[in-house]
DNA sequence: AGCGTCTTCGGAAACGTTTACGCTCGCGCG
DNA sequence: CGCGCGAGCGTAAACGTTTCCGAAGACGCT
């Protein structure tokens, strides 16, 4: 590995020019700024992060956390894994790289629990993105420090904390009105895990637009899943088994779509003859489902990118005010929503348009 | 932030008594040790990464790289996201933190491209796993290079480069058996990618299986897919169209599999009844899949966690040879492949067991 | 009593950068 | 001709660690 000290002695100049050299500094001469370029590329010189980082406070690093555990999601889920790609072109076009935390080893040198803060500090990170979890107090505390943070899909705040969301309320509304301009009366809901923001979101859009269509809003219709398809399916049964069953259901995730269309199967219904369906994500196997699922899209890897470019922004301007950014959602008609002029065309078109 | 250097004056010490009672240095008397992790507990301190990779040339983070690009599948396939977790996991418990190679500006200081092994030289890491590339140059100078890596569906190697692959072939033959058990003869496959290595190590299966049972094997029953599910539903209409059209199929992703299904229903051929279909990856939603999908069940997770402790041993030990394993796959009997005895209750044991 | 050894600690160098400060030219201007 | 100024460069300090080397004392042995 060759350093700055051996670029400076075979082009014999100091290290400091050779530093300005390499950094387009204005301060010194084009024609030596060329020879050093030049040996540099020639010794396939490397800069070393850690020593720059340790002088010049900048590691051009943002962290990723993603609370992990038993209860959360963890990052087993396809939301992840899409906001994932999407913040890693967004920081990566920035310049920076992304740290996932890992270890289980205690801070360090002495014992005690691994706080995520710490984490960020004993790295030095430039920023953090926050993911997956509710309430975490590791996680609040991340969020009221000073380093600059970006959630996605929680709205945590701080001086330095921002969020970033999908327009939950209005794409649950869209499913709703789809579903009621088809002519359904008795639409249903299987929510998400309530405990999350976008979970809370999504009911109350689906709520406030029951109401707005004027339909008579029933407890019944209302029942509680967590995200992951098995709730879909038990809360569908549940729903199916009421004396007056809704002929309309809007799932809160496409898994749990998914879990409604078995369960809906299993019991002799017809989807979307007997239960029109429509799910929320849109997730990359949405089509494969049968029958191919209408859905809300909800953009995951513009979240990330949206998430990246306004974590880019607080680390570069110190005065910059945290991101608080909604991205929109789009009703994407597939069939089991049940729509009736030439569903599978429809379907087709709107992906030929994306 | 605290350092070092003012622990050392509040509790009297030198920096170095400091630092050796933090590492747990057997050369510091255990009343010392204990008033200067009190200190610190107390002042909250936390140690610079960066200072000290930069003495003691161990960063405690490996890279992750995965080739992207318009060819590649980047990390948008689940594959990749399942390999993470059991990463992080792997990594987490011997103390390492992952970081995603991201960044798209020129390696630094001057222009070029950004080779990755420059990075991986960059930050300092212990070493890389490498995924989801097919002889990618770049990728290949960083496996011949003496930094620790792992290769993950690659059979690449080099001098400290080993790789950890699931049981393709054998996969595959098991596949081929359970569908010949069940009766069928004209036994058809849609392969993978078959530049990279698990596509072409399926197709040899395939054929390996096929042949060891005495079947005929056709070059008109293999079409060449590309792990999407598009290609799965193009190729199984070609298969069905042929004059002597097969009667399973072995798909070499569950996504092929999956446009294989919808292909077949299209053209009105039922499954199981008129094609039985067995897939490959066992992903998250392949049991949402109607009808639930037959399987071969490559366990992704235990892929990461494999390679992560493979790269942690050659880290560890200098002298360790490159790990170099194959981890067993396994058939997971649904309904797809027409399995006659109580496809559905088997279906749910398998996942009951897991 | 002298000597070696072990324990515990401090001093200081080193890791590879960035950057504040200061120096030396050459040049233009009065 | 002298003065000031800017361009270009060097010196050295700093960043926060780890670790080598050595020193001082305690202690046991001959």
């Amino acid at each position: 590995m060759t350093t700055i000290q051996q670029l400076a002695e075979q082009s014999g100049v100091s290290v400091a020019t050779v530093s300005r050299a390499l950094n387009g500094s204005s301060e010194v001469s084009e024609a030596t700024r060329e020879r050093i370029v030049a040996l540099a590329q020639e010794l396939d010189y490397t800069p070393s992060a850690a020593a720059r980082t340790l002088v010049s406070r900048r590691s051009h690093v943002v962290g990723v956390v993603l609370e992990t555990g038993p209860d959360h999601p963890d990052l087993k889920h396809p939301f992840f894994q899409e906001v994932l790609v999407g913040l890693k072109h967004g920081v990566g076009a920035q310049g920076y790289d992304l740290l996932l935390f890992a270890s289980e080893r205690p801070g360090n040198g002495f014992g005690g629990t691994h706080s995520y803060l710490r984490r960020a500090e004993h790295h030095g990170v430039d920023g953090a993105i926050l993911m997956g979890f509710d309430g975490d107090p590791e996680i609040a505390r991340l969020a009221a420090s000073s380093l600059p943070c970006v959630a996605v899909d929680a709205d945590l705040d701080g001086p330095r904390t921002g969020y970033v969301m999908s327009e939950n309320r209005e794409g649950a509304a869209l499913a709703v009105r789809h579903l009621h301009e088809l002519g359904h009366e008795r639409i249903a809901t299987v929510t998400g895990w309530l405990r999350t923001k976008p979970g809370a979101d999504r009911l109350d859009g689906f709520r406030e637009e029951v109401e707005r269509l004027g339909l008579e809003p029933r407890d019944e219709y209302v029942v509680e899943g967590d995200f992951y398809d098995e709730s879909g399916y038990r809360g569908t049964r549940q729903l199916l088994e009421l004396d007056e069953p809704p002929t309309a259901l809007f799932a809160a995730s496409d898994q749990m779509a998914a879990g409604a269309i078995r369960a809906a199967n299993e019991l002799g219904v017809g989807v979307p003859g007997g239960l029109a369906v429509v799910g929320f994500d849109d997730i990359a196997l949405a089509s494969l489902i049968q029958p191919q699922l209408t859905t809300v899209r909800q953009n995951m890897q513009a979240l990330g990118e949206v998430a990246a470019e306004g974590l880019g922004r607080m680390i570069e301007d110190s005065e910059a005010a945290p991101v608080r950014r909604l991205v929109p959602t789009e009703l994407i008609v597939r069939v089991s929503s049940g729509a009736t002029e030439a569903p599978r065309a429809k379907a087709l078109e709107s992906e030929e348009v994306d």
